[in-house]
DNA sequence: ATGAAAGCGCTAACAA
DNA sequence: TTGTTAGCGCTTTCAT
């Protein structure tokens, strides 16, 4: 055995430390550490062996620039604590596990300066494909994204005009149904609660979705409320308040997500209204929290792991070389859980 | 101008392309791009010109590999939907932002081996720093961490030896404060409720101490409940139910975090069951949502985000050099937070 | 089954 | 102020 000193490095051990210490060329000791080609198990046990009593970590940098190949697939979301997008990443972990590829995440803040500048930032590491939240981009990020030549889908939402690959759902359709939802059972004050967000494009299209319908009916958002900030709960409660206080008439308060709408639902329950006879309420998403709620809010359910899933599915075949060339499209349809406040009529 | 041409490249630009769509050389472009060294006007320019009209990305891992410096700082944490890592994330945001360093998120899933695959993909990127949730590792990741030559932070925990610098909260400490309160305020029949993970080192502290603390005052928990996957609100109703069915004398329930605790206090209040008369409660982290439940569940505060930024302020200031050597120990005091499911006398 | 040479796209160090 | 020359630590390709 080669004379091994335990003292730590201050350079970190390269492949020529290993040829070195195992007496096996640079080349072949490549060869070992990446499985590729044919190596006696001779070597193999030897260069493996050096390998791990160095502790030697290969240098990713100088893989990646030799074989330009990178195993990195670049996330980009608006936020992290908007549970919806963890949940998205958890199902685009669980498929790039079965694979070589790595997510990396970075976060926009709805920001679509700071989107430029994380989407840059990321390109610039050359990743194999990237999962972008949305579809609505500055002119620079979309023309980045195009210019990229790798993977590119946008997820969440399918209105508009993809750069490459989509999968989501239709936020206008979304909000369409609900309010089918809501006029067949019979509801007709209608208000509608929000996030103070203009560039949350989701929440516009359901509210478009939504309105169009309504007015189609013959109905309008009689009143609305929006935050920004804060803990959601707390401000479903609040903006619950204010609106029933302002609008009394109100019959059915439409939340543009489920923790404000859990919150709506607590103040209610408290208040004492009678749910949905006298108040119906839905949110949207289908967060788990509301399964420990006294009564379970009507939402409906995005399948944002499943979003995940498929976005990743869609980058790693595509890594592989499957799949000739873009432009899949995969619309998920949300469907209604209509929950305890949204049913006044038995179905 | 230069003829440039809008098909989108198949291969991606270099340094090169820049250089002679604008007649300057690499190295000055590469000044230029980089903002070092005296460069003219005029030149300057030229170059940001040719780039920008080429859609110039520039290759990070050319770079990297030249100059040895990246600008990425691992961050490693168990989960994401445990929404107190998105906190600290946030906190490493913040600070990080200031700088031209990039956090790169890693999860492991509560799993030592994950931890230790997460960890060697990381370091292969050779990244300026590491912040890594919890002080207990494998053996193969203390060595990597200790060999890896760069800043090290483990955080949220402080009860042992770090590899380098920590920064968190005596979680043993966390678990006796808690019950002193509870003990002075003369609750006696005590259950606990916590999460089924024999690997988060942090919950299990936290009951050590609490148990630690009883035990001197001659008390001792009465029974248990722990649970596993779901939602944690609903399970914390269920727990709360089973543990409360089981053993109806307890007068206090200690929840291991938030959201069970939350679950509980919901079941409590639909019982009608008196609080904190008949039975107290109190939770653990200070999480946002406890702020719209209908009563304010007693907890502690664990300043997630402070310790992301101080984490980062500790990598960040390392990564520029100062700071001669490591070790750093900032212990952060977690306050009770009383609510009112805590006190039983006026203060 | 193994090795030698060339070069990935940039930047450090020096020269002009 | 600008340019030239060597690499950074790997992998590709081609020999052996």
């Amino acid at each position: 055995m080669t004379d091994i000193r335990k003292i730590p490095p201050r350079r970190p051990m390269t492949l020529r430390d290993v040829s070195e210490a195992s007496g096996v060329s640079e080349m072949t000791v490549s060869r070992v550490l990446r499985n590729r080609g044919d190596v006696s198990e001779a070597t193999r046990d030897k260069v493996l062996q050096a390998a791990k009593e160095l502790g030697y970590v290969p240098n990713k940098i100088a893989g990646a620039l030799a074989s330009s190949r990178v195993n990195l697939v670049a996330v980009i979301i608006p936020s992290l604590s908007n549970m919806v997008f963890p949940e998205v990443l958890s199902g685009i972990t669980e498929v790039l596990d079965d694979t070589d590829l790595q997510p990396v995440v970075g976060v926009t803040n709805y920001l679509p300066e700071r989107e430029e500048r994380v989407l840059y930032e990321m390109l610039s590491w050359r990743p194999s494909g990237i999962i972008i939240a949305g579809i609505e981009h500055s002119e620079a990020s979309r023309s980045m994204l195009r210019s990229a030549d790798i993977p590119v889908v946008e997820i969440m939402d399918t209105d508009g005009e993809p750069v490459d690959a989509v999968v989501g759902i239709s936020h206008r359709a979304a909000g369409r149904r609900m309010a089918e939802a809501i006029i067949k059972q019979g509801f007709e004050q209608i208000g509608f609660l929000g996030t103070q967000m203009p560039l949350d494009h989701r929440a516009r299209k359901r509210f478009e979705g939504f309105t169009e319908t309504l007015a189609k009916a013959g109905l309008e958002v009689l009143d609305q409320e929006f935050y920004s900030g804060g803990s959601a709960l707390a401000k479903g409660r609040e903006m619950t308040q204010a609106i029933l206080e302002r609008s009394p008439d109100i019959d059915f308060l439409y939340y543009s997500n489920d923790m404000i709408g859990a919150g709506g639902l607590l103040y209610c329950l408290e208040k004492g209204i009678e749910i949905p006879g006298r108040l119906g309420l839905a949110g949207f998403n289908g967060v788990e929290l509301l399964q420990g709620l006294p009564r379970k809010l009507a939402t409906m359910d995005t399948e944002r792991r499943q979003i995940g899933r498929d976005a990743a599915g869609i980058v790693a075949r595509r890594a592989k070389g499957e799949e000739s060339e873009g432009g899949q499209r995969i619309v998920l349809e949300p469907k209604i859980s209509w929950g305890d406040t949204l049913r006044r009529y038995k179905p």
